[in-house]
DNA sequence: TCAAGACATGTCAAACTCTACATGCAACTT
DNA sequence: AAGTTGCATGTAGAGTTTGACATGTCTTGA
């Protein structure tokens, strides 16, 4: 049921299309959540159905503006004090560093570079992102409205993303130091020393050795 | 293919049932991925279909016990060294956030509240874990072994949830002034002080203005 | 003027995930 | 001896999500 108040709450802020809604998911809120294109248009036509939004605007090339209606506000709001919050959270990223003892070293190490990577570049567009928020919020702040909640939002994004570079960072000088230990000046391509478990070989229907005393 | 890789991976520390594997998802990775069981039980059926793992043993009450094949292992390090993860992370209490200006200030400092609750219990299981790894690990350290990087992933899970806390007490406290600053001492139940877009009331069939000069 | 690329909406099938249903054993407590 | 709880495996159906297919418009630059 996420899908549907994602949308609901987005088109809270402005009208928008199934495009611009498709081009957010990509960008504002991924990071929080994400949906394709092919989600989104059934999703907006079941809206409709129920009421919760209503086409407002017709533009180029067929393009068509949702607004939220006020049952779909009630709605929304509704999911937001009524209901638990899922707190599941999910990151194949993440889950795979739990698994990066059965590699190379140096491919786990290229892993982390990478995910460095990744999280310096989010950091550095939500730091953006807050800038221009603070820019725009030089008079008097609006009181509790969704540009003062932007900047607290994106506050999350940031220090989120300035954590887990710190720790990639961290994490690539400790499989550094491992293998500056392990390998003591020689050229050792070992994977894992110790090994993962195995099954036992299969057993074989036939044995090739006689039974020779 | 996450479930199937995960399932794989935690396979690789040691052979494990269906039962172990989906007490580690509500464990020791959740918070990287989940599972039910009823989603593990047809996924450990058809990894051994395919050879990637061996049930090796068999216990009390039904009980069965899996083993990753060379195979298996294979495969869990193709996907971990060939294939990009995806990036994308799911939080609905993340995305959440991006709504809560919607809600009463009360209410959205309640729903921060809760999430500092929750970041603070799983950054205090988490520390445990971290305190017992450390003391486990005091002899000579093996070298790259599961028990040294579970303590790399088990860091990054803390700083996380150290974060999301920190951040949370943060927010509370911007709502908490805002709170005082909008209110100055009135009493006033308004919900949003600028309200959100919603679309323009439906049109009437029929108008019962008659039209008179 | 023509081609490429961004804008824009939609459907369908396959894969994945969740909830509920269903069953039975083993250990511990009363 | 009976009841409760935790261990343990499985299936079925509904709902969610992805990736591929499909189509057409508008704008911009060569």
């Amino acid at each position: 049921m996420s899908l549907r108040n994602a949308v609901l709450g987005l088109l809270a802020e402005r009208p928008m299309s199934g495009y611009d809604l498709t081009r957010h998911f990509d960008e504002s809120v991924a990071g929080a959540w994400s949906a394709s294109h092919s989600q989104i248009y059934p999703e907006l036509a079941r809206l409709q159905e129920e009421g919760l939004i209503r086409k407002t605007a017709d533009g180029p090339r067929g393009r068509k503006v949702y607004s939220l209606t006020e049952e779909g506000l009630a709605e929304v709001r509704q999911w937001l004090v009524a209901t638990e919050p899922d707190r599941n959270s999910r990151s194949e990223a993440y889950m795979r560093v739990f698994f990066l003892w059965l590699v190379e070293p140096t491919d786990a190490y290229e892993y982390l570079r990478r995910q460095a990577e990744f999280h310096e570049a989010n950091l550095a567009h939500l730091e953006a992102q807050a800038a221009d928020l603070d820019e725009e919020d030089s008079g008097e702040a609006p009181l509790w409205a969704p540009a003062r909640w932007s900047r607290i939002t994106v506050e999350a994004g940031i220090r989120h993303e300035r954590t887990l570079l710190e720790w990639a960072l961290w994490a690539m000088e400790e499989v550094r130091h491992e293998v500056a230990r392990g390998r003591r000046g020689a050229v050792r391509g070992a994977a894992t020393v110790e090994p993962p478990h195995l099954a036992p070989p299969e057993v074989r229907v036939r044995r090739p050795r006689r039974n020779r005393a």
